[in-house]
DNA sequence: TTATATGCAAACGCTTTGCATCACG
DNA sequence: CGTGATGCAAAGCGTTTGCATATAA
């Protein structure tokens, strides 16, 4: 996690809600650090739990409200894992794009699109469909998650 | 829905439940058809009522056991829909797929990972990752459903 | 002072589970 | 008989909603 990127994405977030014309509560902008803390997925209840840690009377609605907006701003994103639970994670909204995750860390990657778009026409129109959404997921095991890995194996061994 | 085939694959599922050392069941074979008279996608709920229909004292729990039995076998897949609930659809068990689905009806194809094993390996290693699963998930509009709209636009006109 | 945001609790939908019964091997 | 399958109802979980209150424009 690089020096200095959370609050200005922190910033950015709120940036981006003052912008649609919503307001930068308090409550909002406790939401908005906590997501950018975070350097990968995480879930409603976690971010709720978090979030109590530091105000104590934060609503669960408030929470699942604050996401739900930030989600229509494109500015998290939520994600099915591979488990069939939710989590979401925070994203660059100004481009279409998919998501990297490590399953074990959690930290995630925006992937561009790239090729994928011409791998998507290409399908659409061998079947004859008109594609109107595409979602590409990767899950996997994230550098520093699989540095460790192996040490810890060599330290066993 | 080409003549023949439904049968085919539920003779394929009851095949796929025995071999894996599960009873094909009257409840396991119902749903087997049903699952195989879809063309597309089905809820867990569609299901259920379809069952109902057939057999009034089949259990909602019933449905639920014997769809994650065949999903376990890999018969049927889960998939997100992009309202965030919850569908299945039939699929071939025996190599690697996607699928692109039908927004208004439902229908869904196999779509052959393909060129996308070559792209996703790239950007694992772009990335770091070593990628363990990845999911493509299209949504579009099939040829009928094109068709049929087009027709009633022409109607209307 | 009017619209917006919040907390709480209750409702919700979907899915799973506990358990007694039933069927099959 | 013993194991596996079933139905039912209840519990569970994550999420949403109704509503009265509080806060911001």
């Amino acid at each position: 996690m690089r020096p200095g990127i959370n609050s200005d994405q922190t910033e950015r977030i709120i940036q981006a809600l003052k912008r649609a014309g919503y307001q930068a509560t308090p409550n909002r902008r406790l939401v908005a650090e906590l997501v950018a803390a975070t350097g990968g997925h995480f879930t409603a209840a976690e971010l709720l739990e978090r979030g109590r840690r530091e105000r104590v009377n934060i609503g669960r609605a408030t929470v699942f409200r604050a996401l739900e907006l930030l989600a229509s701003l494109r500015v998290v994103e939520r994600l099915d894992l591979p488990s069939g639970s939710h989590a979401y994670v925070v994203c660059d909204p100004d481009e279409h794009h998919h998501h990297l995750v490590c399953s074990t860390c959690g930290r995630s990657e925006d992937i561009a699109d790239g090729e994928l778009a011409r791998l998507v026409d290409e399908i659409g129109r061998r079947n004859g469909y008109r594609i109107e959404a595409h979602r590409l997921e990767l899950f996997g095991i994230c550098p520093a998650c699989s540095a460790a890995d192996t040490a810890e194996r060599e330290t066993l061994a």
